[in-house]
DNA sequence: GAATTTGCTGTACCGACGGTATGGTTTTCA
DNA sequence: TGAAAACCATACCGTCGGTACAGCAAATTC
């Protein structure tokens, strides 16, 4: 049955947002149901419980990323042969992307989730971090990539600077929000666009000039 | 009277564990009282309702902050005449104190209260971003002094790379958390420092611009 | 076109929790 | 010693998550 789907559909959207908004533990069902236009037993219907609602809420959203991340490499693959130039393309993407949001980015769910895992069980838990674990392995890929053709500079660990991306994210959605500018999360995006590409940049020549007498700061 | 701000802080220690695994709005006052020993009452006695609990809860945690910074900073300058080394020097201050915790950091109070918001009152919000614009400043400040030793590279804005700062650690402790391991957000903030430490070095030589002649900065 | 499944509504109930109220008791300090 | 501070005890209300069960209309299948 279509409409089945389409209501359950409707809830996870109505749910989402409260959840972005007021936090999975504040958000209540009845709350959900009333602006869905449903009964409580119709929200039973389509999830047993509350934590039933969580994993598919998880597992939309990691749905919806996946397609997000394959749309923007894939484009960025297309723009250019280079794989730095064609990186860069695809962050200054993803950048305009989060950007263009009328309201700003409305959230990420793996990152409210995070700060209520008490609330879930391992299930749902494992599913943010695995795709967690899946968007670090794209940026990894990518960058190994690049690393082949341009060297990358020693001291920076090319896992940290692919994990690098998801925090810089989700940090820049945090301050987005807390300072009430939707332009912070995308300046953030390119902030890091310019640090993959100084990361990649031919070297300084700053090997031939006299050693630096800072112990302190050398690891 | 000395008693009852003991009382208090326990009820603050508690009740932050509980809001940092559970959020705000799954955080019961049953719990907290029943773990500090104290009945509803005495709960109420010291905060007229949930929302008093979560601006004492954001005062707290934001002078702690503040303390934390004002040592950092002051310990780099102590250690470095050059502003760029005293930074780094900061940096790394930091990321080995949130690197060391033995359970990893327990959290920020202001990306859970962020993700949160429709659950506090303006002044609640208020508190939070008036801390974040601080400490960006602050950043902002360390930069632009650099800056005035050091030539930033073109197309960064010091803003944007302030701001990053609190982002990459936000970000940092919610990949930690849903990772399970603790190092990502020490090598987050060094990562971060790897990034300013590029942004002041010398430029590459494929951009036409004079040679630097700060070989300090480089290491 | 009868039977079954899907997709709900309606009602009733339980226990936990946030919050209020009120009155009492001990501890602490001036 | 007396007042303020720092609680405790009890009772109660409304909301919410969750369960249980009975029913019913529309769609689908046989």
């Amino acid at each position: 049955m279509r409409k089945g789907a389409e209501t359950r559909e409707r809830i996870l959207e109505i749910a989402e947002a409260s959840v972005l908004a007021k936090g999975f533990g504040a958000t209540s069902i009845e709350e959900v149901i009333a602006e869905a236009g449903i009964t409580k037993s119709g929200f039973f219907y389509h999830f047993k419980d509350k934590n039933e609602l969580a994993r598919a809420l998880m597992l939309r959203y990691v749905e919806e990323n996946d397609r997000i991340f394959d749309d923007a490499f894939q484009r960025g693959r297309q723009l250019s042969d280079d794989p730095l130039q064609s990186f860069l393309i695809t962050l200054k993407l993803l950048a305009e992307l989060m950007g263009d949001l009328p309201n700003g980015h409305p959230g990420c769910l793996i990152a409210t989730f995070t700060y209520q895992e008490r609330l879930f069980d391992r299930n749902v838990r494992d599913i943010a971090s695995d795709a967690v674990r899946s968007w670090n392995g794209r940026f990894r890929d990518a960058l190994n990539e690049i690393a082949r053709v341009y060297p990358a500079r020693e001291g920076v660990d090319i896992d940290d600077v692919a994990k690098m991306f998801s925090c810089v994210v989700d940090g820049g959605i945090i301050m987005s929000r807390g300072l009430g500018d939707p332009c912070v999360l995308e300046r953030q995006i390119l902030a890091f666009r310019s640090f993959v590409k100084m990361l990649f940049a031919p070297a300084a020549p700053d090997i031939m000039l006299p050693p630096a007498s800072n112990a302190v700061a050398a690891e």
